[in-house]
DNA sequence: CTGAAAGCGCTTACAG
DNA sequence: CTGAAAGCGCTTACAG
């Protein structure tokens, strides 16, 4: 009934049996050149056989660095955050540093827990990776004093760095390849919350029309939530126009699935009568009838990308404070040349 | 150029300012009885005031008791691993433990390390939810000494408890559901590789015919490889049977994705013609053609279960080894009776 | 109720 | 090359 923990074989039982001091242990497991070769390796094998583990937490006190960074995300179940977290983990492992991971659920009390927590552990910095950083969270974050890097957010501060996906850049090629397959009635189907994706994604879709000398139209720009519904509704509303579009640029995955299932019924062909598009790449864009052309955001290069920027904040450099990513476009068969008799 | 990491204030800063001990000052903040509430208060106020930040490290130090756990995962990437970690996560934050998070990508090097690094972090339990528990692993994981729970893998030992899908039930649910739709011939596509969960799932799957007193068809039972192809492939082999079954039970949804695209190539209509049933509810499964009918594993449930388990084994009480979790069927649209000429 | 002291398991100047 | 000593920031018997 009690207890399985074991005490762990510490440098003083080593320091024992080799008839060393803790201190000459201690050297040789660092392979400090103070020691003799002879030495290091008989405590070193010592070392091995009684099973020693060195205690990171006895070192971390006397050291102050716990080789340790925290990482804050909404929910590890959104399959872009645990993309970013699979980067941000694979380069903090690759580079001696163990990550703690939270979820926020977009909860404010547990997002003040978790800062908090992640405060008494030391950590030594944070990445976010959140859809928006609170407004509660933001002095608590700036109070701790500790290296920040946020992911697709910006608040930008002392010691607070920003890995950005280019929204504006990525959307204007989405633009220009419809430009070039041949339309000129290119709808968006946005969001209504006024999400800064969204705000940026329009930026590129109007700046690629302007660059191509076509008119900016403003009844071809709907708006829906983000979700499948919102997609069909968005759909309905461009057929319901006196010219319907020949392209739907959607601003993210599940609004084109939205999209392609309202044309589905409404018997119109994609990419044949109507070409769509989406933004995001989930998994599920491979696999609509057709398959989605889509904008995909290196995630898992996002992620490292911040670990990477986090530990130039922690050892003092000098850096970037805000990295943009390049977008890169996929195509697949929803998106063609329009039909002639529809130019 | 130097570090940004400041010194924090520590006891013996708070100590000082309120002019009294530091054992006072540790008392007060952990609100020991030993203490007077005037104290207490006017020394909480302080540490409060000055951004007080208990040291976890120090505290570890003393009491050996780290208050944290590891999770070692192949992919964090996986949907079903990010769901189950999720459920970890919340039910350590809330029992105020936190946790470490380490991708091993399946590569033996990699789960070393990890397990090593955790080990020297002095977590004081490991939950394992991988594909298989590599050969080289349990030896190492063994040897630590540590509580460990598996997900979906069995390897029962000292400190080892598991947290397991019921897949014959689930399995055996599934034919149900067909058998009293009225189906008779019902195949079943499995994998090839000899995985655990297609071993149990198919065991299901013969169990529930001979309950319903139905034969058991070899040739109803074909392989696939757990992707998209071997749906297509599989469904292919079974039309090309003498006598089609009219419904094809799918050992996992990316078959049962196969095996839809494959029949609707083949203008055979689901769940007219035949009927199409998955394993796993993918986020996917909602958004087919039809919506497909599929199994659910209460991922996020097993994930607070595991970290339920361990903190028995952490505490040393005695508790299940075997915690078997049940699947849930979730009826959508590409089930339904057969076509009575078939019959 | 409060404080002085020991100790958790390391690292690292300091002295030899 | 090696060891004794101090100290990282806490907790907790022990003494008062």
């Amino acid at each position: 009934m009690n207890s399985p923990v074991h005490k762990p074989t510490s440098i003083k039982d080593i320091a024992r049996i080799a008839n060393v001091s803790s201190s000459t242990v201690s050297r040789a497991l660092h392979n400090s050149h103070l020691i003799s070769r002879r030495t290091a390796e008989r405590i070193q094998s010592i070392a091995k056989e009684s099973g020693y583990s060195a205690s990171a937490i006895a070192r971390g006190l006397v050291t102050q660095r716990t080789k340790t960074i925290g990482v804050v995300v909404t929910s590890i179940s959104d399959p872009f955050v645990s993309d970013v977290v699979n980067g941000i983990e694979e380069y903090a492992n690759d580079h001696g540093y163990s990550v703690f991971l939270a979820n926020s659920n977009a909860e404010p009390e547990r997002e003040t827990k978790v800062v908090q927590s992640f405060s008494e552990r030391r950590v030594e910095g944070i990445v976010v990776t959140s859809s928006r950083v609170g407004a509660l969270y933001r002095p608590l974050l700036s109070e701790m004093r500790i290296p920040i890097v946020l992911v697709n957010n910006q608040h930008p501060g002392e010691f607070v760095n920003s890995v950005l996906i280019d929204n504006v850049k990525g959307s204007a090629d989405v633009t220009n390849h419809l430009i070039q397959l041949g339309h000129r009635r290119i709808a968006y189907i946005g969001d209504r919350f006024g999400y800064q994706s969204d705000m940026e994604r329009l930026t590129g879709y109007r700046e690629a029309l302007e660059r191509a000398d076509l008119p900016f139209t403003p009844e071809l720009v709907v708006h829906g939530d983000g979700k499948c519904e919102g997609g069909m509704i968005g759909v309905e509303m461009l057929l319901s126009l006196p010219k319907s579009p020949t392209a739907i640029f959607c601003y993210n995955d599940m609004t084109a699935l939205g999209a392609l299932r309202q044309l589905n019924l409404k018997k119109i062909s994609v990419p044949g009568d109507i070409s769509v598009i989406g933004f995001d790449d989930l998994f599920i864009a491979s696999f609509t009838q057709p398959p989605l052309t889509t904008v995909r955001q290196p995630r898992r290069l996002m992620g490292r990308l911040a670990m990477e920027s986090l530990l130039k904040l922690i050892s003092g450099e000098d850096s970037a404070t805000t990295i943009k990513v390049p977008a890169e476009l996929i195509v697949r068969e929803s998106t063609a040349p329009p039909r002639e008799d529809l130019q």
